[in-house]
DNA sequence: TACACTAATTATAACGATTATAATGTAAGA
DNA sequence: TCTTACATTATAATCGTTATAATTAGTGTA
């Protein structure tokens, strides 16, 4: 499945006239595997055993060549540095406020949302961003040990 | 209506044991009049002609109060820095992905989008965040008629 | 395969938002 | 009024991200 993913990306790269280099190759990969939902500088980190000479640069020039093909989506929250994601099938993100998890979460589009913002706003509307806040269940137990 | 929500804010910060000072006065009633959402450097920029000593930090720290107080919530998009948006009653926002204009929008809370959430990540769901992105009316006319 | 052209990478500096620090000022109760 | 703790100020530091210029390396073509 995530060969698939890995594929199909790098075919859109090809047909929107992007160079497939060794570093874009490993920064797709890594993301594509990545169940959590890393920073620029965790990708950075992860690679650079492979690639000792990248420069974060790099690493940031490529995500935004990502997003602007629309592979990936950039996420930002209340924390300093932006996290980034593959992007699969639609889905909303779950985020622990104790540690930083995030788990993604299914729910059928909510264009209901989007036809009334339109209507009440005038906005042409494009896409919605929606983000639940919570504790984890560890965080949880965690904390109900600790009292 | 305003001159309501200044005095229970007011009233809450004292009730927190937190002083009330010219400049907390002052931001907090620039930002319960203002119906933008403004980053920290607009709320300095609009203060310093009465504040002409006034610090950068002070704003800062004094957002942060706010918001630890539940008076003020802090909204981060795409762009570098932060929004922040005095509470009244829960709402979304409409942004418009040209100006960056940002409007208020009234839904019924999504309820339904928590419980759900909880069940299948057994998180402990505390709130949520929604924003719909589109084009407002003027940036929509206005790349209509440049074409 | 070799060449040439252009894009990508690297290293580094610059930038800008935010935070930390230390010194000074000030509100409020004894 | 005096004292104490909290706020503010000025400034430096931090950190994520972006810009720049030089070097390197894909890719189409001969």
């Amino acid at each position: 499945m995530s060969e698939v993913h890995l594929k199909d990306a790098l075919e859109t790269l090809k047909s929107t006239g992007v160079r497939i280099t060794p570093q874009r190759h490993a920064i797709l990969e890594f993301m594509i595997h990545s169940t959590t939902h890393p920073t620029a500088d965790d990708i950075y980190r992860a690679l650079e055993k492979t690639f000792p000479n990248m420069s974060v640069a790099t690493v940031y020039n490529n995500l935004r060549v990502f997003k602007s093909a629309g592979l990936v989506k950039e996420l930002t929250y209340g924390d300093s540095s932006s996290r980034f994601d593959f992007v699969t099938n639609d889905h909303y993100h779950v985020i622990c406020n104790d540690c930083g998890k995030i788990v993604d979460f299914h729910y059928p589009g909510l264009d209901e949302v989007e036809h009334l913002a339109s209507h009440v706003t005038g906005f042409q509307v494009d896409y919605h961003r929606l983000e639940i806040y919570g504790t984890c269940q560890q965080c949880s137990t965690k904390s109900a040990q600790a009292q």
